[in-house]
DNA sequence: GCCAACGTTGGC
DNA sequence: GCCAACGTTGGC
């Protein structure tokens, strides 16, 4: 059974584009650095797992693209790299504080903004649209991904 | 730039 | 363990 995911990336960091340039589509999903986002990755991500790839921080916040989970969790490389924004110097190498997994991009689609998510009846309960959240990786139901997929599919 | 929401830090 | 201060996220 297959686990489905909401991953925020700022465009100006990573876009949608970006990760289809990239070899294979795939790129290593660096930076997460809030421990429950980190554990979902560890503990409840699996490769082939879905995807929404989502734009934050931007002008037209909302999902652009289906991906899926390429990669079992490893250590994310740049809390160790002294002159990457993401590093994080209380960290040892055993065991490194910090995980990432590969996610590989299937299509870009439409941009789903906010607004139409919002006024998407069944949606309400989609954590990405709950106020105040601001986790980088949710998990999505499996009825919220099949009505987004098909919302994406028009 | 504003600000609400939330996570982390650190003194006690 | 409490909680105030501070930092970050992210939509607007």
């Amino acid at each position: 059974m297959k686990n489905h995911w909401l991953m925020k990336s700022e465009p100006a960091e990573v876009s949608v584009d970006d990760a289809l340039a990239a070899p294979d589509a795939t790129v290593p999903w660096t930076g997460v650095r809030n421990y429950q986002a980190r554990n979902f990755m560890r503990d409840q991500m699996r490769v082939d797992d879905g995807v929404l790839f989502y734009h934050s921080s931007c002008a037209e916040p909302g999902i652009v693209g289906i991906a899926r989970v390429a990669s079992t969790a490893y250590p994310d490389p740049t809390q160790f790299d002294r002159k990457s924004p993401y590093y994080d110097p209380a960290s040892q190498p055993e065991p490194p504080r910090w995980l990432l997994v590969d996610v590989q991009v299937l299509r870009k689609t439409r941009t789903l903004g906010l607004a139409e998510l919002r006024a998407t009846p069944g949606l309400e309960d989609l954590l990405v649209l709950r106020k105040g959240n601001r986790l980088s990786i949710t998990p999505v139901q499996a009825r919220h991904w099949t009505a987004i997929v098909k919302m994406l599919e028009r």
